[in-house]
DNA sequence: TGCATATGAATGAACG
DNA sequence: CGTTCATTCATATGCA
């Protein structure tokens, strides 16, 4: 399929089960996909956290410079980084969702105590306005960031049953870095 | 991990169990969303190489009827991958391409695109000949060959050199396929 | 050593 | 058409 991409990772065709690939032949083809380096997580994980989650191109660019000087990058990396985290925050937290759904509908157990402490490690410290020195950012780049999924999804095609996303920010608790993002 | 009770199988009529348990069938039928064969997406790599960008809703048709021979298809799959693959060239180029790493020169004359490739790029214009060339290929023995020729009715012709990738570059090597594309 | 999980990458689907 | 979302695939990593 699309040529793209670095190496090859082919996507097995599937179909006919794709137990096909798996395992054996570690030869050759080594996908040797990006590896951030500590410093890189911290510095997206702090852009993330402080309300970027759809960069523009160029400041994927940006973010992607200077995260050159940690080791080896793509702007791509970077891309996909938010891509992925953002989406599997979404993930997770419809996970919860269900989880405590999941509870009251087999009634398995009359009372849900996990959702305590997994709300814990998201929990919603406050609608906490991006960090000072991000405020370089473009601000229209920002808009969706806290009302991005409002959004009901009702189409001719897919009529994906996807629940309710009443959503909005929540922030992982955030470590005191140092870390100035005042490049971008 | 994750259970795969997501995907809901809501082609219009019957819908199944959700317990579905997304085994696949010997065709690899999979509830959820399609998922092409190795065979179909040659094909489509094929027809996209040859030119073809924007199929009409005939050819489309043709396209999935043709490609349903490999596996469960529907038209609108097929109308997506054209979109997508589409649109990833151009994003590829446009976005998550460019090499940060030893481009830190910008020369503005010497690598600038050419307008005229730019201007391709957003061009809206009329849709794509190529279409009727393919679909008067005659169902000869003579088969896959290059499909240069067949660009040469086309229109399309933005192939534009790289941005500044070089790490991660591909090339559209035409591999020996033994498509036919002569049942458009 | 083998499975479980985290995450980079890709892509089908769909929105605006 | 460009973007964004959801899901899947593949691999690196951690753990028992």
């Amino acid at each position: 399929m699309d040529e793209g991409m670095s190496g090859f990772c082919m996507r097995s065709g599937s179909v006919r089960g794709k137990s096909g690939s798996t395992t054996s032949s570690a030869t050759g083809t080594k996908c040797g996909r990006w590896n951030p380096t500590t410093e890189q997580v911290k510095l997206l994980t702090e852009l993330f956290r402080s309300g970027l989650r759809t960069p523009s191109t160029d400041q994927i660019q940006k973010i992607s410079t200077q995260l050159s000087f940690y080791g080896k990058i793509e702007s791509k990396n970077v891309f996909y980084w938010f891509q992925n985290h953002k989406a599997r925050e979404r993930q997770k937290r419809r996970k919860l969702s269900f989880d405590d759904k999941d509870v009251v509908i087999r009634r398995q157990n009359s009372f849900n105590i996990s959702s305590q402490s997994l709300a814990d490690m998201y929990r919603v410290s406050e609608p906490d306005r991006v960090i000072e020195t991000l405020q370089l950012f473009p601000i229209n780049s920002f808009g969706e960031s806290e009302a991005e999924n409002l959004r009901l999804h009702g189409n001719e095609y897919r009529d994906s049953s996807r629940m309710f996303s009443c959503t909005m920010d929540e922030e992982i608790e955030h470590p005191p870095l140092e870390l100035r993002l005042s490049f971008l």
